[in-house]
DNA sequence: AACAGGCTCAACCGCCCGGAA
DNA sequence: ATTCCGGGCGGTTGAGCCTGT
C-alpha cells in the first residue's frame, strides 16, 4: 500500500511540490472519516474548498468522486438484481451511454458501478458473440434474448420466493395500464414511453422503501409466461425464425450466450 | 502450491458546460 | 466578450481478487 500510495504522487520535477501537497490513489481510513466528518457538519458542494478546509490533500474531484460514489450514506453495493439488470438494459436502450441519467432512476446505484456493470458484463457478451455492442444484432440479442430472459428469471424468482414474497407485494402492484413488458411496447421500438417511465417511477418509489416491493412480476401478464410468445410479435425487425437462425448459426456462440445469460443474471 | 489469465471496481483523466467575475 | 473556476460526465486505467490449470 505505502508502495502504491508513494507511487501515485506525480512525479515530474514542477510538480514534486504539488505531489507533496495532492495525494492520489486509495482513500485511507482516516481520510475517509475526515471527509465524511466535514461533510456531516458543512455539507457537500464547494470540493475544492472543502478539501482545503478539511485538511484533505486531494483535489476537489477526487473528494466528490469519494463521496458520491462510496461515503454517502445512501449508496447501494453489492450484487446488481436482475430486476436492475433489466431496468439498466432497458434505460441503455433508450439513452445510450448517459450512466448518470440511468443511474438516476436506480436509487443507491451510482454511476460509475452502473458503467461498471456494462463494461464488464454486457460488452463481454457482445464480445463473445463477435459483434458490436451498438450493433443492431446485438441490440435485438438483448431486446428478444436477453431481456426476456431476465423477466422469465425474475418471474421464477419471485415464484419460487412463495408466499412470502407475495406477502410482501404492496396493496396497489403495479400493473402500468395496459402496457406489458415485450419490446413493442417498450420505447426501444416503440414511441411510446409509458413502460419505461411506468417502471422507472415505480423503482424509484418504491425500491428505497422495501426492495421486496420492487419486483416485475407486478406487472407482468400472461403474455409474459410464455417469453419466446410474446416477445416476437408481429412487426418487429427481427423475427423469431430469424432469431433463431441467427443465433443456431453461431453453434456454440448461442449456447455459451444462454449459459452467460444465465450466469450474468 | 504456484502461476497465469480474466474479472471487478475504485479512482483518475480529459473534456465540456454554466455561472461568476 | 472573455477568462476562470467549479462541477458533472463518459472513458480509461490498473491494483487486487478470483478462478482455472
Amino acid at each position: 500500500m505505502e508502495q502504491m500510495q508513494s507511487k501515485a504522487y506525480n512525479q515530474s520535477s514542477d510538480q514534486e511540490e504539488m505531489a507533496d501537497l495532492i495525494r492520489r490513489g486509495p482513500w485511507t481510513v482516516e481520510e475517509d472519516f475526515t471527509l465524511m466528518n466535514y461533510i456531516a457538519r458543512h455539507g457537500e458542494g464547494r470540493w475544492n474548498s472543502l478539501s482545503r478546509c478539511a485538511g484533505l490533500n486531494r483535489t476537489g474531484k477526487s473528494c466528490r468522486l469519494r463521496w458520491l460514489n462510496y461515503l454517502r450514506p445512501d449508496v447501494r453495493r453489492g450484487n446488481i438484481t436482475l430486476e436492475e439488470q433489466l431496468l439498466i438494459l432497458e434505460l441503455h436502450s433508450r439513452w445510450g451511454n448517459r450512466w448518470s441519467k440511468i443511474a438516476q432512476h436506480l436509487p443507491g446505484r451510482t454511476d460509475n458501478e452502473i458503467k461498471n456493470y456494462w463494461r464488464t458484463r454486457v460488452q463481454k457478451h457482445a464480445k463473445q458473440l463477435k459483434c458490436d455492442v451498438n450493433s443492431k444484432q446485438f441490440k435485438d440479442t438483448m431486446r428478444y434474448l436477453w431481456m426476456p430472459r431476465l423477466v422469465e428469471r425474475i418471474q421464477a424468482q419471485a415464484a419460487t420466493s412463495g408466499a412470502g414474497a407475495a406477502a410482501s407485494v404492496p396493496p396497489q402492484a403495479p400493473v402500468f395500464g395496459a402496457h406489458t413488458y415485450s419490446p413493442e411496447n417498450s420505447s426501444v421500438v416503440a414511441s411510446s414511453d409509458s413502460f419505461g417511465t411506468d417502471l422507472t417511477d415505480y423503482c424509484y418509489n418504491n425500491y428505497p422503501v422495501n426492495q421486496d416491493y420492487y419486483h416485475l412480476s407486478n406487472y407482468a401478464d400472461q403474455s409474459l409466461i410464455s417469453p419466446t410468445a410474446a416477445y416476437f410479435p408481429q412487426g418487429m425487425d427481427l423475427t423469431a425464425e430469424e432469431s433463431c437462425q441467427w443465433m443456431n448459426a453461431g453453434g456454440d456462440i448461442s449456447d455459451t450466450l444462454w449459459n452467460d445469460i444465465d450466469d450474468v443474471c
